[in-house]
DNA sequence: TAGGCCATCTGGTCCT
DNA sequence: AGGACCAGATGGCCTA
């Protein structure tokens, strides 16, 4: 009884928010549908593929003519600050690793709240504004219903 | 072609 | 000192 109506009103939800809070999502094209459920991959099929051998930084440095070391907060006033970090272009690029693993990380943490959120109704890949959005209005729909029940 | 989305780099700040 | 986190900048890809 009660899963019967959940399940009702969840297509209702669903629906409502597929035709009234994102029109525009509805349309589908080639390529999202191949990687609806895998991260994009941009610049290398894996993440961190490149690891070992950033090419564009290095490349970057030897065109720039870009000195050994990097130096922080060199823009102007910010040249003062309290605490100046020199470091050097291996540091930077080890830096530039953990980003990209961190931002790898919560990348698979936006494709678990996609498979959480309703979206069957969808066949673009949610992005993860509209991830973050359906999810604070999922979740205040259920609590609704939880209360009403 | 403009706009949206995303990956990546980078420097600043906070924390351990 | 160094790692984590964050936000701004930049460039590429895709779609309307």
């Amino acid at each position: 009884m009660q899963d019967r109506l959940v399940d009702s009103t969840l297509i209702d939800f669903v629906n409502d928010m597929n035709l009234m809070e994102f029109p525009q999502k509805c349309t589908l094209g080639a390529k999202q549908q191949v990687d609806n459920d895998a991260p994009s991959p941009r610049l290398s099929d894996s993440p961190w593929s490149d690891l070992e051998s950033d090419v564009r930084t290095v490349d970057i440095c030897a065109v720039m003519g870009a000195p050994k070391y990097y130096s922080r907060g060199a823009h102007g006033h910010h040249s003062k600050s309290k605490r100046r970090r020199i470091i050097s272009v291996v540091q930077r690029q080890a830096a530039n690793v953990r980003e990209r693993k961190r931002m790898f990380s919560l990348n698979e943490a936006f494709d678990e709240l996609r498979r959480k959120v309703p979206t069957f109704a969808y066949e673009k890949r949610l992005s993860r504004i509209d991830t973050l959005r359906l999810a604070i209005v999922y979740i205040s729909f259920m609590t609704d219903l939880l209360e009403n029940t």
